[in-house]
RNA sequence: GGCCUGGUAGCUCAGUCGGUAGAGCAGAGGACUGAAAAUCCUUGUGUCGGUGGUUCGAUUCCGCCCCAGGCCA
């Protein structure tokens, strides 16, 4: 019998975190998040990872794994995911993957391409030409040994076009000619109750960002930047530091921009980042979209689970 | 009360030597396969403070009024 799963997934600043608690006080269920940012450890306060003594109540899996100076990846999230649910299972639970990082939603729903992992020496190598020449002239060189790829990649895409072009060198094969192999999971094999959360007013969401910013930053998120900082080889490209409110922080420490500044980016960035994980949210499939700001939200979302459980 | 400086997009401001205006940010929409809280793409009509005057034509020049700062009484 195929095992269930349920998803809340849905912008930062939704509730999705509250309501998952909820659900865990009353079903057999196990949280498994779904965050490229609370993988890290000693990243608390920007982060809004859940604390010390709600972590130890419910245990969330996938949380707090690797250090600031080290990188996760989809394909590795899919791993530790499976890996996390089956686990679940085995213990008779089931899996609530609950979080706002939709690619590795969408990897862990819809498999991915046997691709080769990131290499860091051919990145710095591809890095530094660019640098030299642009990217723009990059894309041109994608373009002769990828048409197909470069074709849907603008110009100034340095991140796919740099991953384009990395596969290219270590496989000897086109990234879009991999890609449209069968994908590494072709299946999803659970079944799967998926919620999309999505505030009704989006002026509320962006009102409860900025309360939230302000929030983080008396709680010490300068203040614990800094000790990272000392602690750790840090460096602002490091995909730890680009978190939002990490990356404003940086900006702030080192004197580029001021309090003020600080404040208004970071809350901005945060916004951004929500408008993204709608459009995701809009564009998945089998997906519930429910609206995140009414108040029986946990009542509602809780009955729907136990029923889902009951079904056969 | 007098003098000065401002009043232009949600915000900060350009600009028009008189032919009804444009940047950054915000906002909106979109793309997305091992960095995704990343990396990119598209999107700017607003009584140019109000009102009279000069003019073929005023947001632009002139008068008066209102508002906000500053200085002097």
């Amino acid at each position: 019998m195929t095992p269930k799963a349920i998803f809340i997934l849905g912008p930062t600043a939704s509730g999705k975190t509250a309501l998952a608690l909820h659900l865990a006080n009353c079903l057999p269920v196990e949280i498994v998040s779904i965050d490229s940012a609370l993988v890290y450890r000693d990243m608390n306060i920007g982060t809004a990872k859940p604390d010390a003594a709600t972590l130890d109540r419910h245990p969330h899996h996938l949380v707090e794994l690797i250090d600031p100076t080290e990188a996760y990846s989809a394909a590795r999230f899919c791993h530790d995911a499976f890996a996390a649910m089956r686990g679940i299972v085995a213990r008779g639970n089931v899996p609530l993957l609950v979080g706002g990082t939709m690619l590795y939603a969408k990897a862990l729903l819809g498999g991915l391409s046997d691709l080769p992992e990131a290499d860091i020496a051919v990145r710095a190598e591809l890095e530094s030409r660019a640098a030299r020449i642009g990217w723009p002239a990059m894309h041109r060189e994608l373009a002769r040994v990828d048409p197909l790829t470069a074709q849907r990649l603008q110009p100034a895409d340095s991140q796919r076009i740099q991953r384009a072009l990395e596969v290219y060198q270590l496989t000897g094969t086109p990234l879009s000619s991999l890609q449209t192999r069968a994908a590494g999971q072709a299946n999803f094999p659970y079944l799967a109750l998926k919620f999309g959360l999505i505030p009704g007013d989006r002026a509320v969401l962006h009102r409860r960002i900025a309360d939230r910013f302000d929030v983080m930053l008396a709680a010490g998120l300068v203040d614990e930047l800094r000790r990272l900082r000392e602690r750790f080889a840090l460096s602002p490209e490091m995909p730890s530091m680009r978190c939002v409110g990490y990356r404003q922080a940086w900006e702030y420490i080192d004197g580029d921009i001021d309090e003020r500044s600080l404040r208004d980016k970071g809350i901005a960035a945060t916004r951004q980042l929500a408008k993204r994980q709608m459009t995701w949210l809009r564009s998945m499939q089998d997906m519930e979209l429910l609206d995140c700001l009414q108040d029986n939200l946990p009542a509602i979302v809780s009955e729907r689970c136990a029923r889902f459980l009951r079904e056969p």
